[in-house]
DNA sequence: TAAATCTTGACTGGGTTAATCGGTTTTAAA
DNA sequence: TTTAAAACCGATTAACCCAGTCAAGATTTA
C-alpha cells in the first residue's frame, strides 16, 4: 500500500512553494529543503506545470511558484495524477475501473471499495493549505473526526 | 497505493478454504476457483502455512485447510504478513518504521499517519469470517460506521 | 508400488521506479 | 553584448520487485 517516491516528492516540492507563496523558486533552492536530486525534480515540476499547479519562469532569476491558491491543491487529485487511481484493485476503482472474472461472486470486491473509500475521504478532504497549517482530520475514539479545527483567518487578523 | 496481486491471492485462497470449513481442498481445486495457477498457488500456500494461517495434508487426498477460524484471521495482520507494512510511507509506519531525514519538520508525515490510522482500521477490524458473510464497516454521510451488521448465529440456529 | 499431492529452491522475464546525463533554450544582469 | 543562471527536454540506465515458471524431491494414501 506505499505511496511512490515521486508522489512524496510532488507533495513535497508543492509544500515547499506553499511556504513561498508569491515568490518564484528556483529549482536547486527546491531541491535543498526537499532533499530530491535537481535532476529529478526537474521532471517533477514539470509534470506539476503540465498539470496546472505550477508555474514556472524561465531564465536567470527564474523558478517556479505555484499557480493555484493553496486551498484549491487538493491532495487526494495531486496522488491520483501522479501516481494513478487510489484504489487500491482495479475492480474497485472509479476512475480506473478494470473488470475481473471473478468479480460476480468476489467476496473481496466489498473489502477494496471499502478501502478505497476510506483513502479517497481522507486524501480528497485535504487540501495542500490543511497541510500548510497541519490542519487534518483525525481519528478519536475508534472515529473519524473530519477537519475539527479550521481557522477563520479573518478573525485572527 | 495498489495492493500486490500476492495479497489478493492469498485473500482468494483462504476464503475458498473458508468456504469448505473442514474440508481439505487440493491445490489444483483452489487453482480452479480463485484463478491463480498452481505453480504460484503452491507458493502462496506454502507462505500461509508458515504463517499459521492454514494446514497441509500431504499426499493423495491431501491438500489445504484452514487452521484458525474465520474469526481469528485478520485480514489487515494478513496483508500486512503477506506484503508488508500497511503504512503508505516509512516514516509513518509502528510495525516498518524507517527514520527520515526531514522528519522533524516534515508537513506530510501527520498525513501518511493518518493514512495509515484510516487504512488499518478498516483492514485489522475485518476478519475472514466478515468477508465470509460480507459483514463490512461501511461509509455513511461523511461518517465511518463500524460494523453494523454483527449476526447472533445462537439466535439465527 | 503407483498415483496424487505437497515441498523446495532456483530461475526468468517483464515492468516500473528512480534516477542520471547531456544538451538546448530562455532570460536577467553585469 | 556578453555571460551566467536557470528552466526545458529527451534519452538512457540501473536496480529492484513482481508475477509466474520449472524441475526435482518427499510424503502419503489407495
Amino acid at each position: 500500500m506505499k505511496v511512490s517516491s515521486r508522489g512524496e516528492y510532488a507533495l513535497r516540492a508543492l509544500l515547499v512553494l506553499g511556504q513561498h507563496e508569491g515568490q518564484v523558486v528556483s529549482i536547486s533552492d527546491i531541491s535543498e529543503k526537499t532533499l530530491i536530486t535537481v535532476n529529478y525534480l526537474e521532471q517533477i515540476l514539470l509534470q506539476l506545470k503540465k498539470l496546472g499547479y505550477v508555474q514556472s519562469k524561465r531564465g536567470s532569476q527564474g523558478g517556479y511558484s505555484l499557480r493555484l491558491n493553496p486551498e484549491e491543491i487538493n491532495i487526494g487529485e495531486v496522488i491520483r495524477n501522479i501516481e494513478g487511481p487510489l484504489s487500491p484493485m482495479g475492480c474497485a476503482s472509479i476512475t480506473a475501473y478494470e473488470p475481473c472474472p471473478l468479480e460476480s461472486k468476489c467476496l473481496l470486491k466489498p473489502l477494496w471499495t471499502l478501502v478505497r473509500d476510506t483513502i479517497s475521504h481522507v486524501l480528497e478532504q485535504t487540501t495542500l493549505h490543511d497541510l500548510l497549517h497541519q490542519n487534518m482530520g483525525e481519528w478519536n475514539g475508534g472515529k473519524f473526526l473530519v477537519k475539527t479545527h479550521r481557522p477563520d483567518h479573518r478573525r485572527l487578523m
